[in-house]
DNA sequence: GTAAGTACCCACATAAATGTAAGTATCCAA
DNA sequence: TTGGATACTTACATTTATGTGGGTACTTAC
């Protein structure tokens, strides 16, 4: 009757509202201004740097590798690089990362699909105030 | 055989990969650093403002604050103030808000459920470099 | 009467995020 | 041979986000 290794033990389970849980920073991550936009654009297909920079509306090459450093060092995106000369290299998608970029979308989808709506209920209460 | 006003007309649906879409604005609020957690408190119960800042760990004033005015502005939380004195606010999920707090639960309650073996990813992917 | 709680707002200062422009080494097409 | 593409990096400047401390007007508990 032995228990689980001490680190396990210690964390169960994340919880976002605390303080100090390391949660939060992957959840910054995934939900940065940018780190959304390139898992949504990751879950569809595997992309090579410069197309997803065209995908992906404003973002500048700076913001695009430090937010592809980000998710690759948090396990969700997969660097590939071919090694061939110019630079050929490709990012996908984790295991982890697809299961997160998949809750991701469900939360853009919604807001993509109810925007309108969303508009016009922002536009009634400026108005409101005016 | 009338189309449908031009607004809708040309709302049909929002983008978040396109550069201008306001759809942004609004996922930017949801994810913001405090507005998703909000977002998560608020899923659970009706709050009031202290009630709530002291749910979500590290929070400042200024911010939740500042934060729930953005939220109330896109017509995701309602304030209730029973003009009371001492005063007496509380906040609550509108029914688009209580939509989208769906999905971001959706992805904190993922990452709180698997920070084990996410941090357990990043902690291998650091020793690898050194 | 002193302290604490309520729901804030404001001015100020700092920290963090982001943009801009340039540079690298190589290849290919015009 | 000039221009564009590839995948970046770096330095610098700026914008945005966030924190801190204070104040308000009033109530209840000690």
């Amino acid at each position: 009757m032995h228990s689980p290794p001490a680190v396990l033990a210690e964390l169960p389970r994340g919880d976002v509202l605390a303080r100090d849980c390391p949660s939060r920073q992957i959840l910054q991550h995934v939900t940065s201004r940018w780190g959304g936009l390139v898992m949504v654009a990751l879950g569809r297909e595997t992309l090579r740097f410069a197309q997803l920079r065209r995908r992906i509306g404003g973002i500048s090459e700076r913001m695009l590798a430090q937010t592809l450093q980000v998710l690759e060092a948090d396990g969700l995106v997969a660097r590939h690089d071919h090694g061939e000369v110019p630079p050929r290299v490709d990012y996908c998608l984790t295991a982890a990362g697809w299961e997160i970029a998949t809750r991701v979308f469900a939360l853009t989808d919604w807001i993509e699909t109810h925007l309108p709506e969303l508009l016009a209920e922002r536009a009634e209460k400026a108005q409101a105030l005016g």
